[in-house]
DNA sequence: GTGGTCTAGACCACC
DNA sequence: GTGGTCTAGACCACT
């Protein structure tokens, strides 16, 4: 379900928040559906609880998902997902644009895989 | 030259880093041209030594200059800049391009954004 | 009558609560009148009895409302509502504003909020 | 320095971050000024410094310190805190000042002490 | 020495 | 059973 790298630099709860991310963006788990817990989670990927809940509580703060206490974890809808970022993911995709325009990488190869992203979404 | 800041989560190599790269990128720094060398912008950032030594490191693993032991580091040609550079820089793209896709950014934004990029670079 | 928000970060109970007591406030349920019953209000918001039940206590330990055992809970007078009650908003209050007067927000602001709030009520 | 109270119900790094920001507002500690390490604070309230952890995360969300990984943690100027925690500031006036008046509390009381606040901080 | 992450194990509040 | 908090103790990255 979630891919872990422990040669990864980045901490093993983002790697968590970002699968965890790319499955509710697949449309894997759609919204209002319920999260594994956090403990059925932690068991599956056998790591520590805590570090489940921190990417919880990261997701939940940029609004993919929300919590009942005694309840569970859900996926949100897609129109609470944080302003904050949609606008942090903006920078991102300038700075990264600009380095590949830089690096000589023409813009119509970008474009091109921007509207193939687009199709594969209206399938 | 480069502004550093310090409320920023990223750690200081880094900064200086992607300060430098920007720097590059922007032209302010020719291929072949020499950078300062590590004591003078570490003195001029007032900054630790080591720290400036980190980020050339990165830079260098990235392709991005060179060093020749006793004469300094220099700016290389683009074409030097590391495939695995551009690999990340992609998958960077794909990532952050589908999330906004996701969040419901029409593709005509971002392929705005890129082509207002491009007319950047070529002035 | 009272709306539940599942994304709320506050409990079930706490929300049932502070609804009650905002329908308490705003004149909708008066002086004297009964609530409804502890099952009837579980039934309607679709929740379990034991929840209700904890508001209750809650809003009787607050003095806002008072039971009689075998007929029911009723809103009691506003001369009922605890000392205690009070003091923790005026304590709330305090903090609040002198926290707001600090981030530079002008006293004449949050005054002129207070006399809308007045003007609210004698309507 | 900062008084916990184990009998609230208030986690202890809620009380902990509620003190710091105390402690920034009331000027004891100045924008820039470094706080007291995470350890070093833990073992000066002989609570755990994941613990401390937390409340320097939120504090830092917040905008009211930042950090400097490897350096410390340090005020922030008044001018970087959240718009966000603004807002939260405002709603909560509203709510406590208006169950205020209900209780009958004159607006003039609460009004007085506005203006004695003002006049503190202005000492 | 500083903050950041992680584990193991525990207890609590909520439903 | 679920998430939320806390402790104890450890290791790592950064300066």
């Amino acid at each position: 379900m979630i891919q872990l790298n422990y040669r990864d630099s980045r901490p093993i709860y983002e790697q968590v928040r970002d699968g965890l991310r790319q499955l509710l963006m697949s449309g894997a788990i759609l919204p209002g559906e319920k999260l594994p817990s956090v403990r059925a989670l932690a068991s599956s990927l056998t790591i520590n609880p805590n570090t489940i809940q921190r990417a919880y509580e990261a997701l939940e703060n940029e609004g993919y998902v929300y919590t009942q206490i005694g309840k569970g974890t859900f996926a949100a809808e897609l129109s609470d997902v944080n302003l904050e970022r949609r606008q942090e993911l903006l920078v991102q995709f300038d700075q990264t644009a600009s380095e590949l325009l830089f690096l000589g990488t023409p813009a119509e190869t970008l474009i091109q895989r921007l509207r193939e992203m687009e199709e594969k979404r209206n399938d």
